[in-house]
DNA sequence: TGCATCATTAGTAGCTGGTCCTAATAGCTT
DNA sequence: AAGCTATTAGGACCAGCTACTAATGATGCA
């Protein structure tokens, strides 16, 4: 590499590196600081606007303003909860202390964009929602569980939800849920649920468990 | 041109509402969407481009590259003036690979109406969002998780969550997020997150790695 | 009724950060 | 000397702005 060609290696400024060397660099420079115009960047590596236009085209490098909008796109995407009414599924059968089954018809805005998967915890919604519904008292609040996703739901798919309880101790229930997408298990969670009175809570307000 | 004052019935953004609910709604506009530009905002809001720069220069509303310069840089973590009682329900910080940020304004519609207590699968969903908007890949989905729900948390409560990437063992990530409200502890979860990495993907991008 | 003020729209000039194209030049290599 | 690559220059054009001037219409109010 270091095989020079020529030597007009002491140039007053920085020596120029080779144009493998450069693009290189330009990658990189690009990827740690997304806003830098092709003049930045054109100074920092010593050589004209042009050159740097010729480098992106080649690398295929987009220009500073699509790289911030990538960088707002990927940010603004990824962090979308849940939407504002949206309490998973419709409940289609309900057994107080059994159990219950709640089917959630999947819906683009549920999903990554770019995949069409339906985001995790728009499953755990439909199957919180359900466990909750099946507890048989005022109020009932999830205490802890353990999620398994076994296979991505794809948009469109009708995932139907089973909450049975398993077990119920003292104030304590253990619901088991397992969803299904045309009869194939796609998400299946162990919860507790605690059964709470007015008081439990009046109670809580103040103090710490 | 629009001669006619009362085509009330059509759409709710066909109807020109007063300045003061105009301006209300483009800065709820570009705070949902950072990327619109005047002239979107001109068609969506059924007023000239004009009009719309009045009203951002009225509000102190900064251009759209602006914007969006602001969203890249606070990402970076080059993080300017985090305004306190700004955000709602969005990242703040984002490390790929390492961590990240994201607080959630709880409102009426997350919680149980009869006791003002936030369903859990909401502060799962904000957990969860974050935990795959860290991943470094393409495409990431959630594999498993185990929640606990250690405090109630109610209507108006400010979530803050935040995740750190625990180990990485080939496409598999181990994700810890912890939320709190006022600094106390109310969800934890540890959650198993697989990055499907689509190498045509990459490739079209123009081989940055 | 007339006049002032506000809201809205139109249009101009100029800026930044680009795209796309044509050319010229420097420095090898054959 | 001819051919090649790399680099630089310049012009025409574009989106999305800023900053300014001006016209028009509705509204208030004395």
């Amino acid at each position: 590499m270091r095989t020079e060609r020529g030597d007009w290696g002491l140039s007053r400024l920085a020596r120029r590196a080779s144009k493998s060397e450069r693009q290189r660099l330009l990658q990189q420079l690009v990827r740690e600081d997304p806003l830098l115009t092709d003049q930045m960047l054109a100074r920092k590596l010593n050589v004209s606007v042009q050159t740097i236009r010729l480098d992106r085209l080649e690398l295929g490098v987009p220009e500073m303003r699509a790289r911030a909008r990538q960088v707002v796109e990927r940010v603004q995407g990824r962090v979308k909860s849940l939407g504002p009414a949206e309490v998973a599924g419709d409940l289609i059968d309900l057994e107080l202390g059994v159990g219950g089954i709640s089917i959630l018809e999947t819906t683009q805005e549920m999903a990554f964009a770019k995949t069409g998967i339906v985001r995790g915890h728009h499953l755990f919604a439909q199957g919180n929602s359900l466990a909750v519904a099946v507890i048989d008292a005022e109020v009932a609040l999830t205490g802890s569980a353990r999620l398994v996703f076994h296979r991505p739901v794809r948009v469109g798919d009708r995932v139907v939800a089973k909450a049975t309880v398993k077990r119920v101790i003292g104030n304590k229930s253990i619901v088991r849920v397992e969803s299904r997408v045309d009869g194939e298990k796609v998400f299946s969670a162990t919860l507790t649920i605690f059964a709470l009175d007015q008081q439990d809570l009046e109670a809580q307000k103040g103090g710490r468990q």
